[in-house]
DNA sequence: TTGAAAGCGCTAACAG
DNA sequence: CTGTTAGCGCTTTCAA
């Protein structure tokens, strides 16, 4: 099944030009005679001739890609995000390779891969990486935009949400509904997102007197998280209020609490996410989180890998984007305070 | 920002060797003497030196690099496939171009775009092609796999489940439960898939000696569903029972019925989906569904497509694998039968 | 084993 | 406006 590959060569022979006037007519800005022009649309396409891109980009030093890479797709957050952005650069006329990062480790062979591609810029969606596999692709002249990850390296844009606050409004608002055993659901450790959301959280709680009564690691998945929460209430002072780190791992919460646990959410227990992803508002969820901006996290991170691609010279840009509360019905109506009742499992 | 770029040349000069030499050390089959690789490795490490993959490409003529189209992302049913299939062929040394099927018309030329592109194979996620498209594509030698969707055209290998089976079942199952005005709410009216699993549903009622109640469009989404649902229970005669072309919408339903309608499932309202996608199983939803076999549907796929790639003439299959019914709380117990009771909105 | 030379298919000066 | 000419960075004969 190996195509004969036409060229641009044999168009010219068949049209009678030469093989520079068959690219001309490919080309946006031609200049090109009317008659020239007919003949060889009319070779072209009795051929099936269709420019040869990879031999252009040689050329032009020009790929008009860019990289997507991805942690995992299991978060519909991120779904949401790879598809927007993905249409948007694809509108711009970019072509998107996407990767995945290895789940254990390897991630570097990835990075080398990104960087041979010659792809004119990289979109990375919450993956986390240290300041030296961050300065091989900057290094190399490569326009990096993270989105919801920090590293700590200023050569790299990077788009966040505000973590720390959207973790310090959980606390303390947990708090102020009157529990006094607030627990975290964390995700990856080692993220920067989790490590954020999670100081907030023990500042907010700080601010309220109180300590983070447990902790449990979810890994932003939700089966960990259903594990996580298991863990959580076989202890011998289960929480009685949870904040996790995303909204997928606070589903599975509460799910798990509801459902095999025999608790009712928010009676027995209150559950706070963050991303405030769609499900999330979903009536048999209407999950109490952060909604981070997603639409303008899109358009920010967009925005700043095409300037960085086009302005020689720009410089890269750390954003932390605001979030905002979105009350529903995972925890308790303010105002009732008081200590909760307790169910053992 | 521009990288000054490196090459292979370069690496020579510094190593004191030829061009041709830095390239063999490069190549996997290469020969060469344990004393020149490392020079030429020294001196490319200095640089910083990447073999431009782009120049490889164009005169091996292989770009190792396949496409992969899909639709959307807003099912959950299919960044699974999209994330399993992609981490397979990142494995096998493969490239992925990522493009989303733009939502009015314009496919065409995304087509195109994936012919220049110079791509060694296509998976389509749930792609609606016509038979000119599809040979167009064909003609130009590009193997083609489609998944999840069927197209009148031989020369392209098609993998999916059983939708007339499914459908079959869905509906003598939910007419054997003792409903009597069972609906079905379609997907994408023009897709393969609605098609065959609403033809099949409505043998499945017929061998039962019934019809379909009435039918309402949620063309695959969450939203659209919802609407759908809104006007099933609208209607002077309400169905109660639900066949939804898929999981997502199924979903939808039973979050309007339960809490937009006040109505009970499955005691109301018998509900059954399509895919069983992981959000099926979870407690809240207990859908019962008819399981796609997605891990044999990615790995016969991503292998027929290979296969393709590799081996000459390989011919072109088209693939029906077995659907599974998970029994789970969405549909009334058996053996009850008799006729539902029946609540107006 | 190594280097020289010939392109892959195309774009971009440069003359005409 | 058109054709000629020179490469883009690499792989791959072919001699040495």
């Amino acid at each position: 099944m190996k195509r004969k590959s036409i060229t641009s060569r044999d168009v010219a022979k068949l049209a009678g030009v030469s093989q520079s006037a068959v690219s001309r007519c490919f080309s946006p800005h031609a200049k090109v005679s009317q008659r020239t022009r007919e003949k060889v649309m009319a070779a072209a396409r009795e051929l099936g001739y269709r420019p040869n891109t990879i031999a252009r980009s040689l050329i032009t030093r020009s790929s008009r890609t860019i990289a997507v890479v991805t942690y995992s797709l299991e978060n519909p957050f991120y779904s949401f995000v790879l598809e927007r952005a993905s249409r948007f650069f694809q509108q711009q006329g970019y072509h998107l390779l996407l990767f995945f990062a290895p789940p254990n480790g390897g991630f570097d062979a990835v990075l080398d891969e990104i960087i041979q591609s010659q792809v004119e810029g990289v979109l990375m969606l919450a993956i986390t990486l240290d300041g030296e596999q961050a300065s091989v692709v900057a290094d190399f002249g490569i326009p990096v935009v993270i989105i919801n990850r920090t590293v700590n390296y200023t050569g790299i844009s990077q788009v966040g949400s505000d973590n720390y606050a959207g973790g310090f409004w959980a606390g303390s608002y947990l708090a102020s509904l009157g529990h006094r055993r607030i627990a975290f659901l964390a995700g990856l450790p080692d993220s920067s997102t989790n490590r954020q959301r999670h100081d907030g959280f023990v500042e907010g709680l700080k601010s309220q007197g109180l300590t983070c009564h447990s902790l449990e690691v979810g890994n932003y998945r939700y089966e960990d998280a259903c594990h996580a929460t298991r863990r959580f209430f076989a202890a011998p002072s289960p929480p009685d209020a949870i904040f996790s780190a995303n909204d997928l791992m606070a589903i599975a919460s509460m799910e798990t609490l509801r459902h095999e646990l025999g608790l009712t959410v928010p009676d027995d227990v209150s559950v706070i996410g963050f991303d405030d992803m769609p499900m999330a508002a979903w009536p048999s969820h209407s999950l109490t989180t952060l909604k981070q901006p997603v639409d303008l996290m899109i358009m920010k991170a967009t925005e700043l890998l095409l300037e960085q691609i086009n302005e020689t010279e720009s410089t890269p840009q750390q954003l932390t984007l605001p979030v905002t509360p979105m009350l529903r019905n995972s925890t308790r109506r303010p105002g009732r305070g008081g200590a909760s009742g307790q169910t053992s499992n």
